[in-house]
DNA sequence: GGTTTTAAATTGTAAAATACAAGTTAATAA
DNA sequence: TTATTAACTTGTATTTTACAATTTAAAACC
């Protein structure tokens, strides 16, 4: 890997700072995790893309995958330990665009932006943290 | 601005998730903020892309500028509500490379993450961001 | 067992974003 | 009045992303 800097915020953005490697993440937390089913994301990223965000995400120790057991050609990713501790970070990206943008969201950030309500944001993250683990 | 879904995480990305936008959000709150301050940063953006950032930040209502009243040709820029608004985005980026990557960082940065262990993250948070408006 | 379907991946080309180097403008400083 | 400085522009090369079509290999179908 190649850093522009020494900088932690410059480093982490060389890593997942492109246009689709942090919507692949989100869409591991919300129970994606198949190319099939990012495919299907509504941001509709390519398919040479996803293949090669993938294999970035692994090699850099993101995400990693499983195979089916009926079906062997599936692949079933998920994240890691280092991919779930991304989770801080897209939960305050939804917290600005909720607070900053004034537009419609999706029903599932509705429903994520209650329970940030309901509960805090820093439950909100350490449930979804263990959730994920768990799941 | 066009935005490629209704998802929260997508509709910020669509604003500042390029390779270059957030790292001057980041040289502001270190109190860069003229176009030459910028280009001494460690990453060295391209003088075009740079030029092309300053002016959607403005445009996207994070960042504004105002004239040097001893000379009248700099611009000093500065971060709007909105642009403050990203700092628990860019301080939880920081947290993260700190924990999952295993590289020497810049003094600056060393000195942020002993304020965070010192008083804690949201109490870092929440003083860099009233400390930036009171600057 | 041969055909069809499905999941994943590849290929070729077009378009867009970024990089790099040089030059321009207008204001200030010497 | 010449030189310097800050901001910006221009032209071209390179890299990244987009789009459409095709390929591969495994599973399902009949």
């Amino acid at each position: 890997m190649h850093f522009r800097s020494t900088c932690p915020v410059s480093n982490i953005l060389d890593i997942v700072g492109d246009k689709w490697s942090l919507l692949i993440i989100r869409d591991l937390f919300i129970g994606r995790n198949t190319y099939s089913d990012f495919l299907e994301s509504p941001e509709q990223i390519s398919t040479n893309i996803l293949v090669d965000r993938l294999k970035k995400l692994v090699q850099f120790g993101l995400i990693e995958f499983t195979r089916n057991e009926q079906d062997n050609k599936i692949k079933h990713y998920n994240l890691t330990s280092k991919g779930v501790d991304l989770y801080p970070i897209l939960a305050k990206m939804a917290v600005w665009s909720r607070k900053n943008l004034d537009v419609e969201f999706h029903p599932l950030s509705v429903e994520m932006f209650n329970d940030v309500d309901a509960i805090g944001l820093e439950k909100h993250i350490s449930n979804t943290i263990e959730g994920y683990k768990k799941q």
